[in-house]
DNA sequence: AATGAATGAGAGTTCATTCAT
DNA sequence: CATGAATGAACTCTCATTCAT
């Protein structure tokens, strides 16, 4: 039984990590799932027993990176007592995450897009989750009375969208070499953006 | 001759007027040739004829929105005099245009980078040009002794990211209704960033 | 030992009436073997451990109905020491075994033909079963100079099939609502056909 | 024009005539467009292109015959002035018929059949085609006064019934090798059946 | 005996592109 | 210039069968 059930979990990691690699490479519509079945030696049938179509795959992996995205960002809030500084973890946090999971993160910001329209909800829902994040914290800000009140909810958008847009021009020029080379100039920008300093 | 030009012209145009709206609608890989025949009311050969493939199609209007974007936005920046003004100006310019421009913004910011790996360098080309344009503004703002010294490149990036993730959820999720409505925050968010007040 | 017989009996049985279930349900190329997995509760490697394949399935329960069908027709005709009146006894009892075993009937009359040219023998050796045991009777009504001499290979067939047509319309489209509703007219028709009266 | 129009029109046919080919050969599931691609020396987009899907080739088959059938059929009704006369001649002229079109004969009786479920209205619907036209013929006979009156559409299905399994045996076995030498017995049998001499 | 994960050949269908007219 | 019939490679998904456990 539990036997099985580790062949079963081996097969499918063996899937996804694959998949990982063929979207992030080709794209999530340019890869056919003969690709996956080619990069992790398994079979078609064998992925098509253990997911139900190739999106399946695809939304799998998408939510992996969400929630360990998700997980490590809550970490680092509840890491840092510092309310001032939380921010500052947050976003180093996240450069960090983005930076060792080069491969999801681009299934994350880039290829998801290409997945569909179908997949915009999605996009957009996971990419809420971050924003609603940076949003409660700086509500918290605002109610700790060391920033002046703000739309928390554009600015927290806006916050996002510039931590995106960084990463993704990481992803797709590969500049700067170092993702976390970005992190003096964007918490500069951002702290003082929200009026922080 | 005049008279060929037009009709010429006139059928490009119906081609790509028709292009902006399925490829909006369906998204670029979703959207079959066919369906542009249909909506622009020409043929295979008519449409073959005039592009030498789908990617071309998508490739002229993802210019076309570049340059229209690109020469309203340095309209704005020379309309205004006033240095501190002028990244205001190009801000409110720039939700103007994406505004009332939905369907091309669309393929701009959100298909553009589903498309496929061909894209890449072009988006990036695109996105490069408008945040050399507000990285040019940031260096002005320098060497005026305005503002502190910052890594212009990497703040370019973000200030546009910024604007990128405020549009492009205005365009999956038609929040805010008005485009417009994010300007107060977001520009409070970019001057202060920046270091202006 | 006759435990063991009892479960694989009783196991065989689930498959078989889970078959009869899907195959009259679906036909025969769009049931799965898994649909039948999932009817008898039983698994797929069972299922292969009883039967050499699907076909073996299907052929069984053939083999079910026509053996069934050809000892309730002897019986019928043995019990009706009438002669004149033996050919009334098969077909009245045909009526009630098929109408009384609609789902089996159906894969006998219906779903063979269809399940593709493998069964094609087996179908003209089950059919012809049947129109032997009418050619026999015919051949006795000759012998007996009750009826004129006839071809009684050709009129056996078409006397299979008037009942055949008769019943696959009631298979396919419920009418008549009781299939025996049809025996007077049959009757008649038949008995006439061939000469009694 | 006209030109493209015939162009269409050939290759259509020749589609269609590999299809029967096909399909009578190989029953309709096992048949794949692929074998209709190679048989038809045309190409899987060009019968894509002319068909929406397999099924409407073979419904295309179907209702060829089906009207080729009826149209005999009535013809010889009609060229048969003497009304104890057009059963006979609705007879041969039928067995004439499928005689001289045995794989369009073998797709309307059989392969029919094992197209799916889908298709068991439109068979009933064919098959009814011709039941009605003996049911009319039946009636009149009744109305004229020459026969007693009987239930005809069970009559009629009987008929039906009678010929369908000569014919299908022929197809499956060969045997009569030539149909028509069924006739003198299937006539006899149907005549007497429906109470005629 | 029984299980269900795994296999892989093959299915129907799509669609960017070509080209004779 | 314009048309639309034709092409064929590629796609996602299915399913009868096998086999390690």
């Amino acid at each position: 039984m539990t036997d099985r059930q580790d062949r079963s979990h081996t097969r499918i990691e063996k899937i996804l990590d694959a998949a990982v690699e063929i979207f992030s490479r080709k794209g999530y519509r340019d890869s056919g799932v003969d690709d996956i079945v080619v990069e992790s030696q398994t079979s078609k049938g064998g992925i098509y027993f253990h997911f139900p179509n190739k999106q399946a795959i695809f939304l799998t992996l998408l939510d992996r990176m969400a929630n360990l995205l998700h997980s490590r960002a809550e970490e680092a809030l509840n890491a840092e007592p510092d309310l001032l500084k939380k921010g500052d973890a947050l976003l180093l946090n996240m450069l960090k995450t983005f930076g060792s999971h080069r491969r999801l993160t681009q299934l994350f910001l880039v290829e998801a897009l290409g997945a569909g329209h179908e997949f915009n909800d999605k996009i957009m829902e996971l990419h809420g989750r971050f924003s609603t994040l940076v949003q409660s914290y700086l509500d918290e800000l605002v109610k700790a009375g060391v920033v002046a009140p703000i739309n928390s909810q554009v600015a927290s958008i806006a916050w996002f969208g510039a931590v995106n847009e960084t990463v993704t021009r990481w992803i797709l020029t590969g500049q700067p070499v170092n993702l976390e080379d970005a992190y003096p100039t964007l918490r500069l920008l951002l702290r003082r953006g929200v009026g922080l300093n």
